[in-house]
DNA sequence: GTCTATACCGTGATAGAC
DNA sequence: GTCTATCACGGTATAGAC
C-alpha cells in the first residue's frame, strides 16, 4: 500500500467526519432548508462539490449527519419510567446530541425529519405503554411523549427565558407528579 | 368615481385577501422556506409580480398572512386557567386558526416565526403565573404552557397517529389532573 | 481515485416595458 | 396597474484536472 502522510482511506474517512460535523451543527442550528451545501462546506474547509460527491445530495447528507442512536430499552415498570423520562430532561436540558437537535429543528417543515421524528417518538410511546395499565395506554404514553417533546421544543429549540438556566432537578421534581398522573388509570 | 364592475378598491381587497388566504394554506402546511411566492400567486390565481407588488417581500407575506388574533386575557383563579387551557385543546384538536398553525409550522427554522412564539406563548405564561401562588410560579407557567405546547407540536404538526381521532374530552380528561399538578405549590 | 471548475434550473427580488 | 426581463444565490449534475 501506498505511503503517503496518511493513507488515503483514513485521509477521506478524517475529511467525512470533519463534513459531517459541519452539517451537524448547522442544520442543528438553522434547519434544513436554510443550511446550505456551500456553508457546510466552507466550515468543514472542503470545495462545495466534495460533498456531493461523498454525499450524493443534500438529503442525504442530512441522513448521516443527524443520524440518531437508538433509544436502549430495557423493561421497566411504571414509576421507573417515569424516571428515565425525567433523566432524559438532564440531557435535553444540557447537551442533547446535536444530531438530535438537528433533527428536531427541522422536523416541522422537512418531510424526512418529520417521519423521523415519529418513528422516534413513535418507539417511545410503544415502550411506555407496555409499562402501563389501561385500555388507553397508548395515549396516555403518547401524552406523557408529548410532555416531554414539548418541553425540548420550549427549552432546547424555542429556548423560553423562563426554562434558560433552570437546574433540571427542579424541572424533575415538577414534573414528577405530572408525569405520574398518566401512568396509571388512578393517581393510586 | 369609474363605475367597473367592482370599485378598484374593492377589486384590490379581494384580490389581496385570495393571496393571503393561499399564503396562509401553504406556509401552514409547508413551512416558510417551502412555500415559494409563485405557488403562492398560481394558488391565488395572479401573476406571481403582483404578490410582490402588493407585499413587497416574502418576509411581509408572512407577517401579514400569518397574523395571529390576540389572546383574550381576563383575570382566572387558577383551576379556571386549567379549564382554560383545556379548552384550548378543543380548538387545538379541531381547527386551530391557519395563522396559527403556520406561525407554529415555521416556529424553529424561522427566525420571526420562533420570536413571535416566543411572544404568544410568553404571553401565555405571563398570564398563567399570575393566577398561581409560589416563588416558582412562572416555572410552573411555563411547564403548563411547554405541555400545551408539546401537544399542539405533536397532534396538529407531526400528526401522531396515537392523537389522531382522539376526541378533546378524553384529552381534557386526563391531562386535567396533569395540569393541576403544576397550578399549587402542592397538589392540595 | 480525489478533488475542482463550471453550467443548469428554480427561487426571491428589482427594474422597467406594455 | 400588470407583466416581462434580469440578477444573485442555492442545489445539483457533469467534465475534467491532479
Amino acid at each position: 500500500m501506498s505511503e503517503k502522510l496518511l493513507p488515503r482511506a483514513e485521509r477521506r474517512r478524517r475529511t467525512e467526519g470533519r463534513i459531517l460535523g459541519a452539517a451537524r451543527a448547522l442544520f442543528a442550528e438553522m434547519g434544513f432548508e436554510r443550511t446550505t451545501i456551500r456553508a457546510v462546506a466552507r466550515a468543514a474547509e472542503v470545495d462545495p462539490a466534495l460533498v456531493m460527491q461523498y454525499f450524493g445530495n443534500k438529503q442525504e447528507l442530512f441522513r448521516q449527519a443527524v443520524r440518531v442512536t437508538p433509544v436502549p430499552d430495557a423493561g421497566l415498570d411504571a414509576d421507573g419510567l417515569v424516571e428515565y423520562l425525567l433523566g432524559t430532561i438532564t440531557m435535553k436540558m444540557g447537551e442533547l446530541p446535536q444530531g438530535s437537535l438537528a433533527m428536531m429543528r427541522s422536523m416541522l417543515t422537512h418531510p424526512e425529519a418529520a417521519a423521523s421524528a415519529r418513528e422516534v417518538l413513535g418507539r417511545q410511546i410503544d415502550r411506555l405503554a407496555e409499562s402501563i395499565p389501561g385500555d388507553d395506554a397508548r395515549l396516555r404514553a403518547a401524552l406523557m411523549t408529548t410532555i416531554m417533546l414539548g418541553l425540548a421544543v420550549g427549552h432546547q429549540l424555542l429556548e423560553l427565558d423562563e426554562l434558560r438556566g433552570v437546574p433540571q432537578e427542579e424541572i424533575a421534581r415538577l414534573l414528577r407528579p405530572t408525569l405520574r398522573t398518566l401512568t396509571g388509570p388512578e393517581v393510586s
